[in-house]
RNA sequence: GCACUUGUAGCUCAGCUGGAUAGAGCGUCUGACUACGGAUCAGAAGGCCAGGGGUUCGAAUCCCUUCAAGUGCACCA
């Protein structure tokens, strides 16, 4: 019943015409009927009839699933009724289970370079990554979650350089993601590496040597230093992961080798002009009209750019070749295990298997757009190209703070721990001002001040350019996760109150109303919203929705009759009536659960 | 220059595989039972959906075009 739009589409189905695309949806307030679909002006034409007469003319033919009491035609639109007390009850007895797709997704995200600590603008990727994980386990789909460490780039390189330039020890007490980033600011204030000033020129050789050292494994222990700071942040977050990749493991481990024998002789090799001895691939078929089409992927010295490690990267998640060993890396707040590449590892460590996707999302800004185009044309050049369909680029946008672009390199920053740590303030304060002496306010805070950031960075679509303000990103007021939070703990009471009260009672529900009705009718729509994330590969529906059930239930708990009285206590209602408001109220409650849930916000009981 | 993203109420944003009168929050203005929790709710005001053209029975949604903002166009990562 969860999916009775589905089952009304199906109807029609068999009574138009094959191949007439069925569209049901929610009838707008003030018009009859519960659901509808505009079916027939896509007949009008073929049949040369008026549509209203051909809506009449379905509205007698189609044949009802059960849990619709009648159809009938208002004006061109076809209109249906739900049969209440069934439809109420199928609601209330009912809990969303999808059908496992049999899929496997794996999902990128974070990727932070492993030099300084996260900042505002990485928290927002992390977040859209971490909250489509839940949406796809939600749906069905087998998930697995990998964060790449870029541990032989430049950035990585030039924080460690840093380290010995300057003689640094770290003293413990600082967070030690914060005073690796210190140093790497210094370094660039000191040296201007884009001018290519002589003094900065003359750190090269060093820097270079810090690199290779980085391809050898030999700062490995350094570097999982700042990744298990830069994890605490993660975890503060609520977010984890199943899989760190390496990229000098992908190296290492003969990726780029393996992938090159699968598509080296589909590289084009230009014999002459300024890309001689070079290998590389024509992106025009992808990106029409770019100056320069031809991208090398390996060096006329025969070694690899970064995105040829990328595209060897992706063969091995869609599970073109193994080579890749594993290592039991932490164990997160959650109890689950986080895994690494490591050197000398295993396949299957603790029985895990990683890998082998059916469809790969990387929630990375749209400032690689360029780079995940070429990863996309290295996989569009193997099998029959099928591969590059499940590859999606989750482009999100960059956060500005207070309308200005950030710059990790120029410390214009606010550190995601920052902010983090503000908003749990923010929340404590707004708390106690309300409530003289709040019930656990140190439990409640975290859950009120992250849900409330959270909240905010989700609900605006991934692609859109977002403002990090200090005064409007932590708000608790209005469209926040504070009110869905709200809504979910006054439900709760009531069913505390009910229980601490002793009543008892068979719930009847055909003393139920249109109120009710409408309020689960907001619940059914759940599964339907999860398929709109799936297919939009994007949370913010899902916010929207969590937003709409609390609404829907506020405006329920606080209705009026004509006289201004309230006429839709639970507790206060005769018994039968009681227990059917009660039935609602708690489906209404775990429906608000399950949504925040899907977004990683906690529901507490009380607040 | 070329490409990608964005442009909807005073502000911040939904709505975009075309469908019923374009929806929220903030702000402004009115209100709400002698509160099952007022961190709530009901109502009012506020829109040539950036401009122009096209397709369609029907366009915020699709196509073309102009303008504005952001981003990207290395044998860097």
């Amino acid at each position: 019943m969860l999916d009775l739009k589905a089952q009304l589409k199906l109807a029609l189905e068999n009574i138009v015409p094959p191949e007439t695309e069925v569209v049901i949806q929610d009838t707008p307030a003030d018009k009859p009927g519960d659901y509808g679909s505009p079916v027939a002006f896509l007949l009008a034409k073929a049949l040369k009839q008026n549509p209203a007469q051909i809506a009449k003319d379905l509205a007698a033919k189609v044949i009802l699933p059960s849990g619709v009491a009648r159809a009938e035609a208002v004006g061109p639109y076809l209109n249906f009724f739900v049969d209440q007390s069934a439809f109420v009850q199928n609601i209330i007895s009912s809990v969303y289970t999808p059908s496992s797709k049999n899929q496997k997704v794996i999902i990128e995200h974070t990727s932070v370079n492993p030099n300084k600590e996260w900042h505002v603008g990485h928290i927002r990727g992390a977040l859209i990554g971490d909250t489509l994980g839940r949406i796809y386990r939600a749906a069905g789909y087998n998930v697995e979650i990998q964060n790449y460490i870029d541990d032989t780039g430049r950035q990585a390189a030039e924080s460690q350089f840093a380290i010995k330039h300057y003689n640094a020890v770290w003293d413990g007490k600082q967070k030690y993601d914060h005073w690796l980033g210190e140093l790497y600011v210094r370094l660039h204030k000191d040296f201007d590496f884009k001018k290519k000033t002589p003094e900065a020129q003359a750190l090269e050789p060093a820097i270079a040597e810090v690199i290779h050292a980085l391809e050898r494994g030999e700062l490995r222990n350094e570097i999982e230093t700042v990744v298990k700071s830069q994890l605490e942040t993660a975890y503060s977050l609520g977010i984890e992961y199943d899989l760190l990749t390496w990229e000098s493991d992908v190296v290492h481990a003969g990726l780029v080798q393996q992938a090159l024998e699968i598509f080296a002789d589909r590289l084009e090799q230009p014999t002459e002009g300024k890309y001689a001895g070079t290998k590389g691939v024509d992106l025009s078929s992808f990106v029409p009209g770019l100056e320069e089409p031809f991208k090398v992927l390996v060096r006329g010295n025969g070694t690899f750019v970064y995105e040829t490690k990328d595209i060897a990267y992706h063969y091995w998640k869609f599970g073109l070749f193994e080579g890749l060993e594993f290592s039991n890396f932490a164990k997160q707040p959650s109890g689950k295990y986080l895994y690494t590449s490591a050197p000398k590892g295993e396949l299957h460590p603790d029985g895990q298997s990683f890998a082998h996707a059916n469809q790969v999302i990387n929630v990375i800004d749209s400032r690689q757009w360029l780079a995940q185009i070429v990863v996309k044309a290295g996989l569009s050049l193997i099998s029959d190209g099928t591969y590059a369909k499940y590859h999606h680029h989750l482009a999100n946008e960059t956060v500005l703070l207070e309308g200005e672009t950030m710059s990790g390199r120029k410390g214009i920053t606010v550190s995601a721990d920052e902010v983090i740590a503000e908003a749990i303030e923010q929340a404590l304060e707004f708390m106690k001002a309300m409530i003289p002496s709040p019930a656990n306010p140190e439990t409640l805070a975290p859950i009120v001040g992250i849900g409330a950031l959270k909240f905010t960075v989700l609900k605006t679509t991934p692609e859109r350019q977002i403002n990090f303000r200090w005064d409007t990103t932590l708000s608790r007021e209005g469209d926040t996760a504070v009110k869905i939070q709200y809504a979910h703990a006054r439900a709760r009471k009531i069913a505390r109150e009910y229980t601490a009260k002793g009543y008892s009672g068979t719930p009847d529900f055909s003393s139920l109303s249109e109120l009710e009705l409408g309020v689960l009718k907001t619940v059914a729509k759940y599964s339907e919203v999860l398929t709109l994330c799936t297919r939009d590969k994007s949370a913010h529906p899902m916010c929207a929705y969590a937003l709409e059930l609390a609404g829907a239930f506020n405006g329920y708990y606080n209705h009026k009759d004509a006289n201004g009285k309230s006429d839709t206590s639970v507790l206060h209602a005769p018994e039968g009536l009681r227990e059917a408001r009660l039935a609602v109220v708690t489906r209404v409650a775990d429906a608000i659960k399950e949504a925040l849930g899907v977004l990683g916000i906690d529901a507490p009981e009380e607040m």
